[in-house]
DNA sequence: ATAATATTCAACCGAACGATTGAGTATCTT
DNA sequence: AAGATACTCAATCGTTCGGTTGAATATTAT
């Protein structure tokens, strides 16, 4: 019951919680290049690279142009807003302590639990 | 190689990436309320969404106040804050088309690929 | 004391993820 | 025509993720 699809702020959000993912987007903003470029600074394979190119390619982030044998991939911000502004309704949120007015003046005590059973892990 | 750990936008960003666990920040935002309260609305179980608010714990939207049996949640908006900053600096990004100054006229087009081989699957 | 309530924990499952390697294909250079 | 270059795709691997169920435990109500 994953519905990645048909979230498309999920799929932003996702896209951007990995942090090769990101920089590559930062590396986009200052200028077009080529996924061979893109690859250029990291440590793990071209492959790995071309894959999150295209993971941000489905999340809206980025289009391609190909010329030549060389895919020219340039930054799309427009989903970068929406999820901006999604998150900017809690700009400024008031932190209200107080979760309840019962829970006025009581301290929060965790209690100790039990020795877990661990019955049968491999 | 996962380093979810040591990246605290990172974990913001997977956090917010369910809808589950969205709809469960837009409700606290309104007032803050206990597990029980927060699963209602959903379909999933109640332990599923006491994960959730752990995830959400762990990536420090979220803390808890333990009020007898009842834990009470509230927000932290903070980081929410510090995300919607890193994607604030793509708001308003100029569009850069021509990724570079050779693809000028040139049409893109995508070859068609040789069927795959499909060797071995189960 | 017993039972109901609120919650985590442990074990499990299937799907998705991030990575790798190796092969396939198109394009450019010689 | 060969070879180098740019890239995707398929298969595989180990881990994480979102979900379930059932047990454990603490607190509150009867």
């Amino acid at each position: 019951m994953r519905e990645t699809t048909r979230d498309p702020l999920g799929r932003v959000f996702s896209a951007v919680a990995d942090p090769t993912r990101r920089a590559i987007l930062a590396s986009l903003r200052r200028r077009p290049a080529t996924i061979s470029v893109l690859a250029e600074p990291f440590d793990i394979s071209f492959s790995a690279v071309s894959k999150h190119v295209i993971a941000l390619e489905r999340a809206g982030l980025l289009r391609r142009e190909i010329v030549g044998r060389e895919h020219h991939c340039h930054l799309i911000a427009r989903p970068l807003e929406e999820a901006a502004d999604w998150l900017e309704r809690y700009r400024g949120f008031r932190e209200s302590r107080l979760a309840a007015p019962e829970a006025r003046g009581l301290e929060a005590r965790r209690p100790k639990r039990r020795q877990p059973k661990r019955s049968h892990r491999v």
